[in-house]
DNA sequence: CAGTGGTCTAGACCACGAC
DNA sequence: TCGTGGTCTAGACCACTGT
């Protein structure tokens, strides 16, 4: 059970992760579980490190494992899920003065917070300009942040909000107060009407991991959220990158 | 420009990645552009070609570049993306006899072709027979399929229907007929009232992989739909994997 | 055939973590 | 200090693609 067929056409690296692979999703490497030393794999199978390596590599892109210099290679413990649910927008939640990311992430029981990195005024982009049905290079405020839960980065989100809505406001502030920019939005006479969600998937940046503090095999969502008031016009822009790992994104359909 | 600093702290094949990488997003390497081949980057950076493999090993856990045996690296072009939007349900649609699958792919100009992969009853896993409201081991209609858009497989859908819902129904068939096991399910008297969908992204397996033909760096969406009558019941849960790189999910919420 | 990427060997030195 | 993973060298043979 634990020799390489090296008359196989599977190359040795492959056997060797699929060996180890198997034992993680059978459970004989539980969460957590340190893995075989690279020496050992390579006394094990009768091979080098570059090999033993290389079979591990494959289990790192798949994000089954993670290693740690010093340490060892070890079965990743995936981290607790949360869960964003549709209602995260509710007016009910802006009116009790929580934003959408605390709302929902204190009540899954996580500890929220949030870093203002940006705020500030710029010319769109064409893709910004063209969701927000301004002409190109309208100026916008640009509002970026990025959210831990429990301390640990999740998202890193980045509004666009036309300047004709937003200068002179509250939006402009850091904290922009109570119930977030869709508060003071409302506030302002833009009562809204409905979002829009797309959802993409794809590996991060080297940028992204490091502002998400991702490890090797684990995607990011691309989250583009638009924001139109009751008279169906864009108010806001609102592009989200979130570690896959960390969310579940629930919606509901009707069936019309 | 196209020199290693071997001074520096950061390892020489991310230094290779970086450059390679600018270059890429520069757009000197356009999409399908072919990379410098090893023996290239061997010789201008003065180093080996186990560390030119690694840093288009670096490339390619990212997503940016596939290699072909015997031909070489080039810059990953994006197959053309699908948008997933919220009336891929509706009634209208299952009324012309067309699936959710179809309906969505040809209306966004792609060739869709279906191919049942399994059809046959089983015991509910746990999760399913949860989702369904069953109790645990209930008997369930198992439907798996994968889907094509033009000669491209592209997700892999597995469905499952309350025995009592489906047994003697056409849902049993390969084939279902027009419109669908939903079609099939309104006909029976189950009036569908919504749809639940959670959407998570992850690395694929290796059997993922294998039957989406997922080269390194893309991710699939794990989304799992549950239908539910104009009474509130359960009546199919759809357990789907899909190809990252060729779906955007589209979806609309109310402001509330 | 030559050029390409895929796999593998047998070493080396370094940085980090635990003891 | 010792075992760990991280990086790198200098080769080798094979399989695939194109001419």
């Amino acid at each position: 059970m634990s020799a390489v067929d090296p008359t196989s056409d599977r190359p040795v690296f492959r056997q060797i992760a699929d060996w180890l692979r198997q034992q993680i999703v059978d459970g004989a490497l539980p969460k957590g579980a340190k893995l075989p030393s690279e020496s050992e794999l390579v006394q094990r199978f009768s091979t080098t490190r570059t090999t033993a390596r290389q079979a591990l590599g494959v289990l790192k892109g798949e994000g089954l494992i993670v290693s740690e210099h010093g340490r060892g290679a070890f079965v990743r413990q995936p981290p607790p899920v949360r869960r964003l649910a549709q209602d995260r927008f509710s007016r009910r939640q802006r009116k009790q003065g929580r934003g959408a990311f605390l709302a929902e992430t204190e009540t899954s029981g996580f500890e929220a917070d949030v870093e203002v990195l940006h705020v500030g005024s710029d010319k769109a982009s064409a893709e910004i300009a063209a969701r927000l049905g301004l002409k190109q290079a309208a100026r916008v405020l640009v509002r970026s942040r990025r959210y831990f839960a429990d301390g640990h980065p999740v998202e890193v989100a980045t509004s666009y909000i036309p300047w004709s809505l937003a200068a002179g406001t509250a939006m402009m502030k850091e904290n922009p107060g109570p119930g977030g920019i869709y508060a003071r939005l409302e506030e302002a006479g833009h009562r809204l009407g409905r979002f829009t969600e797309e959802v993409a998937a794809r590996m991060p940046t080297p940028e992204e991991a490091r502002q998400l503090r991702l490890q090797g095999g684990v995607p990011v969502f691309v989250l583009v959220r638009t924001a139109f008031d009751t008279a169906g016009t864009a108010v806001e822009v609102c592009d989200t990158i979130m570690a896959a790992d960390r969310f579940i994104l629930d919606y509901e359909l009707p069936a019309r």
